[in-house]
DNA sequence: AGCACGCCGACT
DNA sequence: GTCGGCGTGCTC
């Protein structure tokens, strides 16, 4: 989002409560235009009841009829006519009177993003609020739901009002800064009203208690202010909601993210939007929520992909954030270890304020990265001669060792070695990757199948296709030629940490990944065993890079950097940079001499010779010379029109014909590309294709866009369509 | 998007 | 004889 605001919002976009009716005696507010969380248009015409008149308005949150059912939606204007026939229209149900007030930032800002995704408002508002507020009152309901979600906040805020007061720990004083964070901490409170600062810092620099000091500091100066935290997972916010209580005993913390309950989710929502909570964190649909007292905001690893949603409305709660920023007219921190590109260039322009902090707080040396040029054949645990030695060195000083590697399962493919069968998914254009299973949990799988028939002895191996979920039993042999010969083809975490059992018989070996956290609590098991120094060698994927702080780690082996290097995608290496800079940081934060192993098949990769001399902005910066020169975000603007159907040939079809309506006016600058099937050209049995637009100049985009999409409406289809402005993935 | 109505296959 | 598959159509 180069310059948010900057383009023509879609003019479908603006209530019409300007249109004026001339007849006679005609009242202002005898209609309230209002939105629902319907793809269909962009608000709804209702009549106001007399009952309501005077006491209804724009904000307000009601109840209307739907069909033959009722739905909750929000009053964005009224109006004194409609263009719906009057036998058409119906009459709101009721005004939800004790619903909080709507802040008029909250409502632009969602009204920016229904613009610049091209959706109706209603759909980027109404998902925002927590289920139980915006379901209909039950006729026989005791109560409404804000009312029960309102005494669970005074539950949740003032837990010690009826038992004893327990003895409260004395806060624990915040740590000294260093002078570098002491310098960001004074650029960041000389900033007055909106105005993005990056704060770049290395892996263990103190970014944390930077954004602690700042909001300290944003809290104290005013007693209404709130603040709003971002962070890009679930997992990482009870630590970090954990680290803010600590600091700020006094104030209650607000934590929103999917993973909570909904009684929860409509609490901390209320709490948020009555500003009985000051400090708000969350994952991405967190920024959606209403904060009267806004005063800064805190985007933490900011390069994350996991701040673009996915569904739904592919909103970027980062971009988002910055635009809140603005409409609230107060500052906004983009903290990461190696910013998005974007984020960088708008930093490199100045149009964001550079703030950094180039050293660890502990003052301790960062640990130092070895590349491990890989050959064709390698060992199932995957571990180049180097990497074992130094495993066998850091364990025999009773240190601990992460092995990295980002694929779960035992091996990503099962292949015949007679025929060249591969275990491919029915469904899918991918393979059905092998896992082991846990023998307990196939047995209770089979139990709530009601198949207790079967007493064979439980499977050990299953083939799961990782994009449709699909199951099966691993073949006896070959199903194209008979062939018994079948093996696992490559590695997964599965496999390794097996491999390792066998090569560290003396170690303790645990693994986390997906599979692992599904149980519940599991995860934490893990890393409290981990931290706990129950566990000697650890193996995992992704879920491991992010936030920890293992205190006796001294050695990290990434086996496989290479998937990142020459992908299909611009990004992947903007990620992979990220996600090593990320695995590495967790080695050696207690100590000193700790180890990164990076084994590659392509040790000369420009971008190794960054990572090893932890230079962010010599790879950023050359990052950007080739995209500009390759015309690629950030310098140009993309939009994707998706489509999916059955047969691959609707999909394209129904993409040919949008790029045949493709507005003939568009100027130069907005480029339609051809249909081409996506890079997963199958998921669970639908095909899925996309066409690209790109601009350089955003308003000329969202023209264009706003334009198009009023054709493809029109174009009869059996695919089904939508348009991602930004994708982060072409 | 939901959620209805509406006509054709395998089961209590 | 029904339950249920998802194909069209509608919602101010």
């Amino acid at each position: 989002m180069a310059r948010p605001g900057a383009h023509a919002v879609n003019p479908a976009m603006q209530p019409t409560s300007e249109r004026v009716d001339t007849r006679p005696g005609a009242r202002a507010d005898r209609f309230a235009q209002v939105a629902l969380d319907v793809p269909i248009a962009p608000w709804f015409d209702y009549r106001v009841p007399a009952s309501l008149a005077g006491v209804i308005g724009a904000g307000n949150w009601v109840v209307v009829p739907w069909g033959r059912q009722r739905r909750v939606g929000l009053v964005i204007a009224l109006a004194a006519t409609s263009t719906l026939s009057e036998d058409k229209l119906r009459d709101v149900s009721a005004l939800i009177s004790d619903a909080p007030a709507s802040p008029p930032s909250w409502l632009a800002l969602a009204r920016f993003a229904a613009g610049y995704y091209h959706r109706h408002l209603g759909e980027v508002l109404l998902p925002a609020v927590p289920k139980l507020l915006r379901t209909p009152p039950s006729p026989r309901a005791r109560g409404s739901a804000f009312e029960r979600a309102r005494h669970r906040v005074d539950a949740l805020i003032a837990p010690a009002a009826s038992s004893p007061p327990a003895p409260a720990p004395a806060p624990a004083p915040p740590p000294p800064l260093t002078s570098a964070q002491a310098t960001v901490l004074r650029e960041l409170e000389a900033a007055d009203g909106f105005r993005v600062h990056l704060l770049h810092g290395v892996t263990g620099s103190g970014k944390t208690e930077v954004y602690l000091r700042w909001i300290n500091g944003l809290l104290a100066v005013d007693p209404n202010a709130q603040v709003l935290m971002l962070v890009p997972e679930i997992a990482l916010t009870p630590q970090l909601a954990q680290r803010v209580r600590a600091r700020f005993a006094d104030e209650p913390v607000a934590v929103l993210h999917s993973g909570l309950a909904e009684g929860e989710r409509a609490a901390w929502w209320l709490a948020a939007a009555e500003r009985r909570a000051r400090i708000v964190i969350g994952t991405r649909l967190a920024v959606l929520t209403p904060m009267p007292g806004l005063a800064g905001i805190v985007v933490d690893e900011e390069h994350d992909p996991s701040f673009k949603q996915q569904e739904g409305v592919h909103y970027s709660a980062r971009d988002l954030a910055v635009m809140a920023g603005q409409l609230n007219d107060v500052p906004v921190l983009l903290g990461s270890a190696t910013p998005s590109a974007e984020t960088w260039l708008a930093a490199r322009r100045g149009r964001y304020a550079m703030l950094s902090l180039p050293h660890r707080a502990s003052g301790v040396e960062p640990p130092r990265l070895h590349l491990v040029p890989l050959h064709q054949r390698a060992p199932d645990h995957g571990l180049s001669e180097p990497a074992l030695t130094a495993a066998r060195e850091t364990l025999a000083r009773g240190e601990q060792v992460l092995v990295f590697l980002n694929r779960r399962g035992f091996a990503p493919v099962l292949a015949c070695a007679s025929c060249g069968w591969l275990s491919r998914c029915e469904h899918c254009a991918a393979y059905r990757v092998l896992h082991r299973v846990d023998p307990l949990a196939e047995l209770l799988r089979r139990a709530a199948r009601g198949d207790q028939a079967s007493t064979r002895r439980p499977t050990r191996y299953r083939l799961i296709c990782h994009h449709c979920a699909a199951e099966q039993a691993v073949p006896r042999a070959c199903p194209e030629c008979g062939s018994i010969d079948l093996g696992p083809l490559g590695r997964g975490t599965q496999r390794l940490e097996e491999a390792l059992v066998a090569a560290f018989p003396e170690a303790r070996v645990a693994r986390l990944d997906r599979d692992v956290a599904r149980r519940r609590g599991a995860a934490q098991q893990v890393l409290d065993a981990v931290h706990a120094g129950e566990v000697d060698l650890l193996v995992g994927t992704q879920m491991l890079a992010k936030g920890h702080d293992f205190q006796r780690l001294a050695l990290v082996v990434v086996v496989d950097a290479d998937s990142g290097l020459y992908a299909a995608d611009f990004r992947a290496p903007e990620r992979l940079f990220a996600t090593l800079t990320q695995v590495a940081g967790r080695a050696g934060r207690a100590m000193a001499g700790a180890r990164v192993i990076v084994q590659t098949r392509y040790p000369d990769h420009p971008l190794f010779a960054s990572l090893l001399a932890h230079d962010f902005p010599g790879f950023a910066d050359r990052l950007l010379e080739e995209r500009q020169e390759a015309g690629l975000p950030p310098f140009r603007h993309q939009a994707l029109l998706r489509a999916e159907a059955v047969s691959i040939e609707d999909a394209i079809g129904f993409l040919a014909q949008a790029h045949a309506v493709f507005p003939a006016d568009a100027p130069a600058q907005v480029q339609c590309f051809d249909p081409v099937p996506m890079p997963l050209a199958r998921v669970a049995g639908k095909s899925r294709a996309q066409l690209l637009v790109e601009s350089t100049a955003r308003p000329a985009l969202h023209r264009v866009l706003d334009a198009w999409l009023e054709a493809l409406d029109a174009i009869p289809s059996r695919a089904r369509w939508q348009l991602e402005v930004d994708p982060i993935e072409i």
